[in-house]
RNA sequence: GGCCCGUUAGUCUAGUGGCUAGGACGCAUGGUUCUCAUCCAUGAAGCAGGAGUUCAAUUCUCCUACGGGCUGCCA
């Protein structure tokens, strides 16, 4: 077994997943989440979440219970946070004002950082001016003393900036990437507290990670081109930074950025769509990462056991959700009955197909019959449709396919006499078989002539579990009154003597 | 435009300076069978292209192409 250096190495490994409440939680976020918290369980170590709402344009309460409920759902428990509390409380960057700008004035003191005056209008007209984009032309930089103290005492608006060094490069080392290079000239003198007195995600981030002791950043790797940013506000503190992984993005089906024009992004799309959140946590799990040759299904403590940076992938991923759909199959047709039965309950329950007053094991037999037919938990809903419902739609296809015959009449009258002759008690798998292959013989017909006709004719579709599981679910009330029914709309009429 | 990151089948990936380049999803065919699903078996399908280093490159270097990201008082 390899030895994880990391763990022995540094014994406080912290991480934190930081969204930011602007939007609903995509599994992108729910990926990155998911490394870092596997990262932590597996090395012993804290997993935090924070929430960098410092946009307050942007900010949606909403966003904020969708990121938290998501989390949940998917099993990711954090141990220090907005709503747990910990040493390094709050837990909302929000409520942390003060600390940034504490720390946006140690800069402008230490000679870090400084006022600008300029108005977003000019640095509009700035950028429009511009041929190629080069950022802010740092007029404020070098304004003197009583310069900068008359706009204060004018009350003139201002943010503070970070005074970049304008030569050489920045330099830093991923975990997952290698050493990486930005040219000094490529950054700008970026915002560290903007007008509002709020900061921006770079002073924010920053300074907390440093405060809450972060040992490993794990973020997209959008956050590359920021990192320089980063290493060079830590680096202005007198702080030593953090370790950097930045993990592959996660594109849409087809390339291209993740949206709802893909189909589902959102995790709790995924959820109420009827995804399992152990199913959509191994198939995100192996989304830049690979548990190893041979090797796509792991329970979370597999997961735990066997997560490693090390074999974090570069590349960019595809969703895909052929793949996604398999493994919540296959997670479906492992759960016991019960459990099955209760997840699948709501489902059922909107569609009007069970009641408060329906016992949970009631459904047993017609679940266990849909379970190896379902990819979704809402697929029991039509999987099971037949089994629960006293009225069925039937397939049109099907009645034109299979009941359109003259022989199906006669078949089906026979059937239901036999049908009927059977006790309520006896109407089993085991006792219908004999019945139905006797009639088969009888008949002189084959049984895929008698089963066909039959089957629409009791489930309205032309494909469903076993025929003979099938009548027994339906029931000897049912499995009767639907054939009769068929009998009478869909089946050429025939002589009754035969 | 500039800068940065990346490139193994359609997709997710394993892998090595020398192997018939492995697995999974999907797809195709066959088996089981009353249909569907499951299950089993088999198959098609890949190292982006070009230089170089080397006895030998999918693996190392460079270039090109392609993909992605950043270039905000968003994160």
């Amino acid at each position: 077994m390899p030895v994880d250096q990391s763990h022995t190495s540094s014994p406080s490994i912290r991480v934190r997943f930081a969204p930011s409440p602007t939007g609903l939680l995509h599994v992108g976020g729910a990926r990155t989440a998911l490394f870092n918290w596997l990262f932590a369980r597996h090395s012993g170590g804290t997993f935090i979440l924070r929430i960098e709402d410092t946009d307050r344009t942007r900010f949606d309460a909403n966003a904020l219970r969708d990121i938290l409920d998501s989390l949940r759902w998917l099993g990711l428990n954090w141990d220090e946070g907005p709503d747990v509390g910990g040493p390094h409380a709050p837990y909302l960057q929000s409520e942390r004002l003060h600390i940034y700008r504490e720390h946006a004035q140690q800069l402008l003191a230490s000679g870090h950082a400084y006022y600008c005056f300029c108005s977003p209008e000019r640095l509009d007209s700035l950028r429009s001016q511009q041929s190629i984009q080069t950022g802010y032309d740092r007029r404020c930089r070098n304004l003197s003393t009583s310069q900068v103290q008359r706009e204060l005492d004018a009350r003139t608006p201002y943010v503070i900036r970070f005074k970049m060094p304008l030569d050489g490069t920045t330099d830093f080392h991923d975990l997952i990437r290698g050493p990486i290079s930005y040219p000094n000239t490529q950054q700008d003198d970026f915002v560290l507290l903007k007008t509002d007195g709020f900061p921006t995600y770079h002073l924010a981030n920053v300074v907390d990670d440093h405060l809450m002791r972060i040992s490993h950043v794990l973020r997209g790797e959008e956050w590359i081109p920021s990192t320089p940013k980063h290493v060079r506000l830590y680096d202005a503190f007198g702080w030593s930074p953090p370790v950097f992984a930045h993990l592959p993005v996660i594109l849409a089906p087809g390339g291209g950025k993740l949206s709802k024009r893909h189909g589902a992004a959102a995790v709790a799309e995924y959820r109420a769509l009827g995804y399992l959140p152990d199913a959509l946590v191994n198939f995100l799990a192996l989304l830049g990462w690979s548990l190893g040759p041979d090797r796509e299904l792991a329970s979370r403590d597999e997961l735990i056991r066997e997560f490693s940076l090390e074999n974090v992938s570069k590349t960019a991923a595809q969703f895909n959700h052929e793949k996604l759909n398999w493994m919540n199959a296959t997670y479906i047709r492992s759960l016991p009955l019960n459990q099955l039965a209760a997840l699948v309950w709501p489902y059922l329950a909107q569609a009007g197909l069970v009641s408060d007053a329906t016992p949970l094991d009631s459904i047993f037999p017609a679940l266990k019959l849909a379970q190896e037919r379902m990819q979704l938990l809402s697929d029991a809903v039509p999987q099971m449709r037949c089994f629960l419902a006293d009225e069925i739609d039937y397939d049109p296809a099907a009645v034109k396919k299979f009941l359109s015959h003259h022989a199906v009449a006669s078949h089906l009258r026979a059937l239901m006499q036999r049908f009927a002759a059977i006790p309520d008690s006896h109407f089993t798998p085991a006792y219908l078989e004999p019945v139905i292959n006797a009639y088969v013989a009888e008949s002189g017909q084959s049984l895929k002539h008698v089963v066909h006709p039959l089957r629409v004719a009791v489930t309205g579709k032309a494909a469903s579990p076993g025929i003979f599981e099938t009548l027994a679910c339906i029931g000897k009330r049912r499995t009767i009154a639907r054939i009769a029914y068929a009998l009478e709309h869909f089946a050429p009429t025939l002589p009754q003597s035969q």
